[in-house]
DNA sequence: GCAAATGATTTGTT
DNA sequence: AACAAATCATTTGC
C-alpha cells in the first residue's frame, strides 16, 4: 500500500538511474523548488508527489537521503511534505538513525497521512523497540517484549485511522469456518475454499491456511488426548506418563470435522494397539496372532511400525487391499454429521473390543484407525465409520446376554480401560440410546469372545453361530448393504447393526 | 510471566 | 498444486 505517495499521472523528473551520482539532477531541482521565495514554483500537490518519489527513491542511498532529509525538515513546506507516507518514512527513518528517536516519534506523531501507512506504524514500532532494547541493554527483544512494547507504545491514530487491526480472524469468521470443517468438511476443495474466502472476506490462502492449521491442531489434539506409545521406553518416559487425555467435552471441535481419525480417548496402557498415525493411508492393518493369551506383553507382530506417506503394510496373506473394500470416505458413505452426533471421544478405543473380538475368534484382524476395521477373521468385513464404531462399542460392552465375558487370560487387567470405566458406562449407554439400545451400567470395561467363532457352534445362549460373510452381509463395495429382513443401509452403519444385531443375538 | 492459541511461512513430498 | 510437518511470530487468557 502507497497510501498518500499519489505519484501517478503527474510529470516530474526522473529520479531512477540518476541517483548514484553526486550531483541527482531531480535532487537539485526539487532543493531549488523548496527554496522557492513566497511559495513553490510548482504547485503543493506536484511538490510534495516530487518529494515523495524521491525519498522512495533514494531511501537507500545514505549520501543522498541525507541532504534530503535536512532540506525536507527545513523546509516551510515541511508539513505539507510529511503527509506524504514515503517522505515521513525516510524523514522518520533518518532521524531514527540519528539516534534522535523523540524527534523522530514527533514527527510521525505530527504526520496526517491519508489512510494510515502500515510501513510508518512498523517504523514507529521499530523506533519503539529501538529504545526499549537501550532501556533494558539488550541487543534483541523476544515476541513479548516487543509486544508488550507495542502495547505501551501505540502508534499515533493518524498512522492507522482505522484501528490497528486484530491479527486474529473475526469471531464469525471463524465460526464460519469451523461450522464448514465439522459440518461438511476439513478439506474444502479449492472451489468451496473460494466461497468460503468470498464469504468471509479472507483470501483463498487464508482460507487454505486455516484448514491447514486445523486438521494439524486436530490431529495434534487427538494424538495429546490419546498418546499411543510407539514403544517400550515411551511408555516410560516422562513425556508419554504426564499427559493424561483431557475430558473431550473440553474440546467442542474434537471429534467435529475430523474424518481421518478416531475420536476416542485412548488409555495409555493400550498395550498391543497400534499407534495411532498421522497419515492417511487409506489402511493400516494389523496382524494379530491369536496366542496371546495371558500375555500383557506385546507381541513381535504387534510391535507398531510407522507408516510413512500412505505406504501399506500388509503382514498377513488376507491383507490385500485389492481385494478389500474401498475405505469409507466420502460424503455419500459417512453422513459426517452423523457420525459427529453420535461420536462419543470418552469411549475406550473401539478398536480394542475389536480386536479382542478377533484375538478371542483365533482369527487376524486388522484396522485402519477409525475409518476401517477388517475382521475377516469372523468372516465378516466390517467397515463402520467413527460413529458406527462408537455405537458397535456401546453395545458390545453388554457382557452376558451376548455372550461375552471376561476371560482374564486374554486380558486380564482391563488394559483397555482403566481410567474411568464408569464415564465410559454411561457414555456407552447414551451412545447406544441412539439406536434404542439399552445399555446397562459397564461392569466390566474388557470383555472378549469366549470362543472362536468356530468354537460357537451352538451359539452360547443369545449369540449368534459362526457367522459366514453371506450370513452377515459381506459389504459390497458400494455404498448399501441389504439385510436378511429386506432393509438396506448405508455401508456407513452396517457394521454398527451388524454388531447390534450380534450382541442382540438376532443375527444368525 | 507463562502457556496456549492462532495465523503465517518454509520446506519437503506426492 | 495440494498437502503435511515443522516452525515462527504474534496474540490472548490466566
Amino acid at each position: 500500500m502507497r497510501s498518500g505517495s499519489g505519484d501517478e499521472g503527474v510529470s516530474l523528473p526522473q529520479v531512477v538511474g540518476t541517483q548514484r551520482g553526486p550531483t541527482c539532477l531531480a535532487m537539485q531541482s526539487f532543493l531549488q523548488l523548496l527554496r522557492g521565495n513566497g511559495g513553490p514554483s510548482l504547485p503543493l500537490p506536484e511538490l510534495v508527489t516530487l518529494a515523495g518519489r524521491l525519498c522512495r527513491d533514494l531511501q537507500d542511498d545514505p549520501t543522498q537521503v541525507q541532504p534530503l532529509v535536512t532540506a525536507v525538515l527545513d523546509s516551510q513546506f515541511r508539513l505539507y511534505l510529511l503527509d506524504n507516507a514515503d517522505v515521513a518514512l525516510v524523514c522518520a527513518s533518518v532521524l531514527a538513525q540519528r539516534e534522535q528517536h523523540q524527534a523522530a516519534c514527533r514527527l510521525l506523531e505530527g504526520c496526517q497521512v491519508p489512510g494510515g501507512s502500515p510501513k510508518l506504524v512498523q517504523l514507529w514500532n521499530d523506533i519503539h523497540y529501538r529504545l526499549a532494547m537501550k532501556r533494558l541493554g539488550v541487543s534483541t527483544l523476544t515476541p513479548v517484549q516487543k509486544f508488550r512494547c507495542r502495547k505501551r507504545n501505540p502508534p499515533p491514530a493518524s498512522l492507522c485511522p482505522n484501528g490497528l487491526k486484530s491479527r486474529n480472524f473475526p469471531r464469525e469468521v471463524r465460526q464460519k469456518l469451523e461450522d464448514f470443517a465439522s459440518g461438511v468438511s476439513t478439506n474444502p476443495s479449492k472451489a468451496e475454499r473460494e466461497d468460503l474466502a468470498s464469504e468471509t472476506h479472507l483470501t483463498t490462502e487464508q482460507v487454505y491456511n486455516w484448514f491447514a492449521n486445523y486438521r494439524r491442531r486436530q490431529r495434534a489434539l487427538m494424538q495429546r488426548a490419546a498418546p499411543a506409545p510407539d514403544s517400550a521406553e515411551d511408555l516410560t518416559s516422562g513425556e508419554a506418563s504426564r499427559h493424561l487425555p483431557p475430558q473431550p467435552t473440553d474440546h467442542p471441535h474434537l471429534g467435529s470435522g475430523l474424518v481421518d481419525r478416531p475420536q476416542w480417548s485412548r488409555p495409555e496402557k493400550s498395550g498391543p494397539l497400534q499407534t495411532l498415525e498421522t497419515t492417511q493411508g487409506p489402511w493400516e492393518p494389523l496382524a494379530l496372532t491369536p496366542d496371546l493369551s495371558g500375555d500383557e506383553t506385546m507381541p513381535k507382530s504387534l510391535a507398531p511400525r510407522s507408516l510413512q506417506g500412505g505406504e501399506i503394510h500388509q503382514e498377513g496373506p488376507n491383507h490385500d487391499p485389492a481385494t478389500l473394500p474401498p475405505v469409507c470416505s466420502g460424503p455419500g458413505l459417512c453422513p459426517l454429521a452423523a457420525a459427529n452426533d453420535m461420536l462419543d471421544p470418552s469411549l475406550a478405543a473401539p478398536e480394542s473390543w475389536l480386536m479382542s473380538l478377533a484375538l478371542a475368534s483365533s482369527k487376524e484382524v486388522s484396522f485402519q484407525t477409525g475409518q476401517l476395521i477388517h475382521s475377516r477373521g469372523l468372516d465378516v468385513t466390517m467397515r463402520p465409520t467413527d460413529a458406527a464404531l462408537a455405537v458397535s462399542f456401546a453395545a458390545l460392552r453388554e457382557p452376558s446376554p451376548t455372550g461375552f465375558a471376561d476371560p482374564p487370560s486374554i486380558n486380564p487387567q482391563g488394559t483397555y480401560l482403566e481410567e474411568d470405566p464408569g464415564s465410559c458406562g454411561s457414555q456407552a449407554e447414551q451412545q447406544a440410546g441412539n439406536l434404542q439400545v439399552t445399555q446397562p451400567p459397564a461392569q466390566a470395561p474388557n470383555f472378549i469372545l469366549t470362543q472362536s467363532p468356530s468354537d460357537l457352534t451352538p451359539a452360547p445362549p443369545g449369540f449368534p453361530g459362526p457367522m459366514s460373510a453371506v450370513e452377515l452381509g459381506q459389504p459390497p463395495p458400494s455404498s448399501q448393504v441389504q439385510w436378511s429382513d429386506g432393509q438396506t443401509s448405508s455401508d456407513a452403519f452396517w457394521g454398527a447393526r451388524m454388531l447390534l444385531e450380534l450382541s442382540a443375538g438376532s443375527l444368525g
